[in-house]
DNA sequence: ATTCTGTTGTTACGATCCTACAAACTCGGA
DNA sequence: TCCGAGTTTGTAGGATCGTAACAACAGAAT
């Protein structure tokens, strides 16, 4: 019983199975086939549990048995599996999200609460990112001091509205971030104000318009932080202060 | 409370929520967004239980929280819930999976024990019938009364294997099964002998060289039983019966 | 200023359900 | 009769569900 075991033990509760469940299934795949006992000998699962346990198991679709005395059991291939697994995945998410999606308040596309929200981590950070950036019409002003934070569906969504004509501002004390946006039509590259103390813990900013802004920092153990706002008063007075705590517009026009 | 939306929350269950879970989410949904009692009031998720579910859905990366009094909780869209459950499931599968795909047995290409294996339910059937006839090397025989039982999968398997020199046989008073293959190079079709009685409980015949087999039934309740077995004993006389009770061999020479 | 009232958010606790685990028991063959 | 295979029953522990109590706070009334 490696660590490693253990691990994987618990990657498959996180996938629906039982630990005994996950326990006999590797097992089986260690051994090819066998019997309730033969698995019982190379896991902790007690034999007496091994036939519901395995009966559970056939009935995901995940190994087969055969009717003799004493009944063998047999792992369908890892391949089968994970197809079986993927489906039964996926047809549960289409049933959920089918039913959220028809009673769903429809989005206003008009923000008009004031409202500042806050996400954590990075991931859905660029999510949103991505979500502010795809609804500009007008301008988008991205920041940020490291090129990990502009991943490919930021660049490619703010290549998209620029072609779309809409005016992109750059802004980046790192060149390589800077690189990446200085081959496109419309979009302007600059580097920050001197002034801006340059600390550790920037981490991005994107104004969308005149309405949105979202702005992150990096927490002391690294993590990302965001706040974001979109067609609210706050958003509002933060892009002003934004713009003139800056020369930006002497750069937009 | 509609009786779609339990079976809405069991799906999320399914998916690795608790239904207080659920419920919050959906609820979400259908309000925009909302406070602890907003979400209350619309579910009968006691209002003081909201606080921590929806922590909870947070660090799911399922909604966003804002930081005011009272404090509001926002869904994320529809599309990144469901990306990122699928991210998040993708994930888990191949920590799973790798840690059992590096302790499994090696398949022994020959099967030497002498096992018959039962598989229960269509798609899993249909599943070790390509499995079976993607190892043909020298001849296949398929038969089935029923169209639906000639998978896109199975055809395409028998299809590919035609086409690297094996012989195919194919069996079916069914009009509609034996169209499905008249125009493969080396492919040769024919109806049963009129001595079989062509009850409805038939389901499939699959002859694999001269080691593997699989027959399977319609059960009463309309669900399919198969067994197969591959290079054993059994195997061996089941097919030598097959041949002797019919004139295949006339067929394929 | 003080008291009252209502709301928010936190915490605690019993009930309930499911899993993990351990025994009993039945049955058939040597 | 003995022994192993398989089934059934029972119990402990943990997580979720559901209720309730509580402190902190804000606004209204006194």
């Amino acid at each position: 019983m490696t660590v490693d075991e253990s691990e994987a033990v618990d990657a498959f509760e996180r996938l629906g199975l039982t630990s005994y469940e996950a326990k006999v299934f590797i097992a089986l795949h260690r051994l090819g086939s066998g019997t309730a006992r033969d698995v019982a000998n190379v896991t902790d699962v007690p034999r007496s549990q091994v036939y519901s346990v395995a009966e559970s198991l056939e009935d995901r679709g995940l190994l087969e048995v055969q009717q003799s005395s004493p009944i063998r059991y047999r792992p369908v291939s890892l391949d089968e599996a994970q197809e079986t697994l993927r489906n039964r995945f996926e047809r549960e998410q289409e049933r959920a999200f089918d039913y959220v999606d028809s009673v769903k308040e429809e989005p206003t596309t008009e923000e008009t609460q004031e409202d500042i929200w806050t996400v954590r981590s990075r991931e859905r950070i660029d999510n949103r990112v991505v979500d502010l950036l795809s609804q500009a019409d007008d301008r988008i002003i991205f920041g940020t001091r490291l090129p990990e934070f502009v991943t490919d569906a930021i660049e490619e969504t703010i290549r998209e509205r620029a072609a779309a004509g809409v005016g992109v501002l750059i802004i980046s004390r790192t060149e390589a971030v800077r690189e990446s946006f200085e081959d496109i039509d419309g979009v302007v590259t600059q580097t920050p104000p001197a002034r801006h103390k340059d600390d550790d813990r920037s981490g991005r900013i994107a104004v969308v318009d005149d309405d949105s802004l979202l702005l992150s920092v990096v927490d002391n153990d690294g993590s990302e932080t965001a706040i974001w706002s979109s067609g609210s008063l706050f958003a509002d007075v933060l892009i002003q202060l934004l713009e003139a705590s800056d020369d930006l517009e002497s750069t937009l026009g």
